[in-house]
DNA sequence: TTGTAAGCGTTATCAA
DNA sequence: TTGATAACGCTTACAA
């Protein structure tokens, strides 16, 4: 059924259905009824395809995330869906396997499909692809991660302020041999954590020896082995902080494979809360990202340049520490890491 | 930048630039080379909108799940869009939320954005608005649930299987008075999984009394509560089969929250294997769902379909047990619950 | 091998 | 208040 056949079935123009449809108001109250009630009769639905060639504008938009198996971006994608689906909005979503050619195939194949806007989890590269974007007028909200992209809108996480109250609740338990499994440092999330890390760390006066920082890509496989190296350092550190959910599982498995004991033999505090966490033994303690908030308010953000809105905005929410059972005073006091002492500007007992 | 300006810019037609793109073998050598080479360099890219309208085909699928935050779902949209993308796909995804009236506006939505075909996870109403869509010719595929339609395309899991091997399992670890959480009985999940466990009760000659099975909705919280009745009960069971993930999370908060210990004192098997369950105290024996096939077979079927083959496939995978920690034999002999002596026709000791 | 031109289903402009 | 019509960007007969 198309809106030629509708109007020749009810004697009048195509124009006359178009505008009874999207401008009620500008139809004789008479012909909008009969229009209406015929539509619905033959349950009519306007084309999206042909309206949007014709406005110019599409009710769509893009998301990209590194992997939806994630419950952080899993959450995330539900709640800009929520956002969208009332607005008559739909979501083509895009995994990029924090693979930048996958993610350049995604923004390719968002602005082919003529997205009215994009929200993106970027891996750091192609900014080439996503100046274009721009210079094409396509709105571009950075989520979860800065894409380097200046002046763009952006919902972040002060991650550095995560790794702080990490760092701050271990330390204040008395732990001095802190080690970390940080993520990829192409990503601002992996960089920011880790750098709050090391500042945390420096600023209580606190040693980390190289051995207690290794760089792993958010995944569980390679934090799997980056913990299993670590525990069976000869000295090994009594606390880890896990830059996510996904390596904390990995660091997880090497922790049970070994038989240490959480929290008696070492404590452990990651990023993100996931629904099962809780139900861990020990229940984990956390670094709990607010990922329905930032979900909707990427969305809200692209809706509002949707709008017209011509300044870019930026919100930077902070996580919480949400302490559970996986972290206790360790067993004995703590003689910091074996490392030539650096200038300890503020060392804690 | 339109075919038009490109075309121009060329000197040829549009046609010739429209050929040089999608059916290079049409157009001479040298013209088809100079043509992507100038289409190269101003990264032109067709419009997909204009293209859909002309062509009468569009490059998208549509999915519709309950709950992506489900890691059952989010997995199966993943392998859904592994296979869509390298075929130059793109998937719009939509949340229905087990409800009647979102399922229905996520039909209608996806309808007038003419995708190329559907894949959902049905809630069993919208049969009618199911019907209209096969009618003008849009593939259906049917995922884990079956969607009531006949004729159509589903991958399915054997769900009474699965309640099978759960209360198989049980029984031969010696319980006897099993308990179920069941799935909404609209679903038909929910219904293949409690009818196999009342099927493999009662052909085990075990009674099931009615405040053994508790019918709510697939989340956490109703799960919680009915656990926690269940518990309270005089004499309460010794095993309980969970219908799916998220309400085994809300059982184990009703568990944890009495202190009943598992599995010396309840046993449990629940649907669906979580990457936490291992590392689950104790680590949960469950009923493994294969997602990724799942999501991987449904995406297959779709464009089986997209590409013309007529005749409708159903596949059924088979779900697997794995024995993990949380099942135990029952700490003493039990008798079977109290309740008026069915036919037994097998007691099993 | 290439060009001309129609047409996909809408909406928006202009005239009636 | 309504209708006729052009136009959105592309593909594809058909003609050259």
């Amino acid at each position: 059924m198309t809106i030629k056949e509708l109007a020749s079935q009810l004697g009048v123009s195509t124009a006359t259905v178009s505008r009874a449809l999207s401008q009620p108001e500008l139809v004789a109250p008479e012909t909008r009824s009969r229009v209406l009630a015929a539509a619905k009769a033959c349950g009519y639905q306007p084309d999206a395809i042909a309206r949007s060639l014709r406005t110019g504008r599409t009710q769509s938009i893009g998301l990209i995330v590194s992997d939806i198996t994630n419950p952080f971006y899993a959450t995330v994608v539900r709640a800009i869906e929520n956002v969208a689906r009332p607005r008559g909005y739909s979501v083509i979503i895009c995994n990029a396997d924090e693979n930048p050619q996958r993610e350049e195939e995604a923004l390719a194949l968002l602005a082919s499909k003529q997205v009215a806007g994009i929200i993106h989890a970027s891996t750091g590269a192609n900014l080439r692809a996503l100046e274009a974007l721009r210079a094409r007028g396509i709105p571009l909200v950075d989520l979860d991660r800065a894409s380097g992209l200046s002046g763009v809108d952006a919902v972040l996480v002060d991650n550095a302020l995560g790794a702080r109250l990490a760092v701050g609740h271990l330390i204040s338990l008395g732990h001095r041999r802190i080690a970390t499994i940080a993520g990829p440092q192409t990503l601002t999330t992996g960089r920011e954590r880790l750098d709050g890390f090391l500042a945390a760390m420096r600023s209580a006066g606190l040693p980390v020896p190289p051995e207690f920082v290794h760089t792993c890509d958010f995944q569980a496989e390679s934090a799997e082995l980056a913990a299993a190296e670590m525990l069976s350092l000869p000295h090994p550190p009594s606390a880890l902080f896990v830059a996510n959910n996904a390596m904390m599982a990995g660091a997880f498995a090497a922790i049970r494979e070994r038989g240490v004991r959480v929290p008696e033999e070492l404590s452990t505090v990651s990023f993100d809360d996931v629904q099962w966490a809780k139900y861990i033994e020990p229940p984990l303690t956390v670094i709990a990202q607010p990922a329905e908030i930032i979900g909707a308010m990427a969305a809200e953000l692209v809706f509002r340049r949707i709008g017209g809105e011509k300044r870019p905005a930026r919100r930077v929410l902070d996580p919480v520490l949400i302490v559970r059972g996986s972290t206790a005073a360790p067993a004995r006091a703590q003689k910091p890491a074996p490392l030539r002492p650096a200038s300890m500007t503020n060392p804690l007992g």
